[in-house]
DNA sequence: ATTCCACCGGAAGGGGCGGGCC
DNA sequence: GGCCCGCCCCTTCCGGTGGAAT
């Protein structure tokens, strides 16, 4: 492995971030989506104000590198042509409440890192918001990620943004907005909508020639080319693709599959990639148990222990029963079955136990709880949860 | 057809706590 | 920093349910 950092954009400085983008676009992927772009914002260059857009594609499309991207491009079009344009990005990617919004705004716009304290009167951060809006003039756009983010009063910023903002300040916004939930336009506020005026797009997800592109490029900035099967790339892709075309999700793949060569054989062929596509599946299932709550944890290693005891299904009421067992060892209260059986089907959701309801007859209606997990990964969790 | 088991799952209400607001 | 309200977690209560048994 020549350079490791290409593989994790985490560990990325930004410039190379910047330049590994840069290719990207190069090579023509997104090309659909910059032209569609280009086509709804271009009035600006000739001095309009474009229309709002609201973006949407599932996570890992591509959606902020893109507008980025074109924000980039647009920018400098724009100042060939004397037109003055800047755009900020607003990211809130993790949830943010109304007032998280707006200080996010506030960051994005001032260029201050730091975060302005909580327990500000929302007014007093609309000010600041203004203030700064207000030193600049011509265009400005202003692209919020994952806008469907705001877990409380949406409406309050969205008002903001829509109403209050253009009154205030001499210059001329425009919003874009990106999301990935493509119900979200319908639970906004109809009177926000129409003062939005907005346009519609869709990203579609990466293809798996695009990922293939992608992954082309990651290998050859990380990674020695001569030690990669051409096929490992394919099956790379054809995994992501089939999945979601979360292009994140298949770096994060082929990273995994690079540890696993390095580990064995040295040599990245499709062989690795399979070993990687199965430990990273297991991976994820033991990380979302150690992220599971005390009491969820202890319903799971009730089933499982029950399970172990008692081969094939559990009903409800004898898992429970290994529950309140297992509760009592660890000193802790259990809970009733009420949520006992809210939390089954919770992990069922999660595929972390199969629970399905089964009508007995005369002897009653019942969860079956039946294993869902390998083996391996049940001692793993029983081993490390008995200590 | 009826009974009846062993739970399901909705509703309502209590209580603790953490985040929003000043 | 401190107060307060809303939210989440939990309990209690209870009507509902599919199909074996009778």
């Amino acid at each position: 492995m020549l350079n490791p950092s290409f593989l994790d954009d985490e560990k990325l400085p930004e410039a190379e971030r910047v330049s590994v983008l840069k290719e990207v676009f190069h090579r023509n992927i997104r090309l659909k989506q910059i032209q569609r772009l280009a086509g709804l914002l271009a009035p600006v260059v000739g001095g309009t104000l474009p229309a709002n857009l609201l973006i949407y594609g599932a996570s890992g499309t591509g959606k902020s590198v893109t507008c980025l991207h074109f924000l980039e491009t647009l920018k400098t079009m724009c100042s060939t042509k004397d037109v003055p344009l800047r755009y900020f990005y607003v990211d809130l990617t993790t949830p943010r409440t109304c007032f998280g919004a707006f200080n996010e705004l506030a960051i994005a716009l001032d260029g201050s890192t730091r975060r302005y304290r909580k327990g500000i009167a929302l007014e007093h951060m609309q000010e600041k918001i203004i203030a700064a809006l207000g030193a600049i003039e011509g265009f400005c756009c202003i692209l919020i990620d994952e806008a469907d983010n705001i877990t409380t009063d949406s409406d309050i910023f969205l008002t903001f943004l829509a109403k209050t903002l253009p009154k205030r300040v001499p210059v001329r916004i425009f919003y874009v907005f990106l999301t990935n939930r493509i119900e979200w336009e319908k639970n906004l506020d109809p009177r926000i909508l129409s003062v939005l005026k907005k346009q519609d797009m869709i990203f579609e997800p990466y293809d798996a020639m695009d990922l293939i592109e992608i992954l082309r490029l990651r290998v050859e900035k990380a990674l020695d080319v001569k030690k990669v099967e051409e096929t490992a790339i394919r099956k790379i892709a054809a995994y992501a693709s089939r999945e979601t075309g979360d292009a994140r999700k298949a770096v994060e793949l082929l990273a995994k599959a690079v540890k696993v060569a390095e580990e064995t054989t040295g040599l990245l062929s499709e062989a690795e990639v399979d070993s990687a596509e199965h430990s990273l599946e297991v991976d994820k299932t033991e990380e979302l148990i150690a992220s599971l709550a005390v009491q969820q944890r202890l319903a799971l290693q009730a089933c499982y222990t029950g399970l172990r005891h008692q081969k094939g299904k559990l009903s409800t009421g004898a898992a429970y029963e290994w529950y309140r067992r297992v509760c009592e060892d660890e000193g802790a209260q259990a809970l009733t079955q009420r949520r006992f059986s809210d939390m089954v089907s919770f992990m069922d959701l999660y595929g972390l136990l199969n629970a399905r309801v089964a009508s007995k007859g005369r002897y009653g209606k019942t969860r079956e709880i039946s294993s869902s997990l390998p083996q391996k990964l049940v001692k793993s969790m029983l081993v490390s949860q008995d200590t």
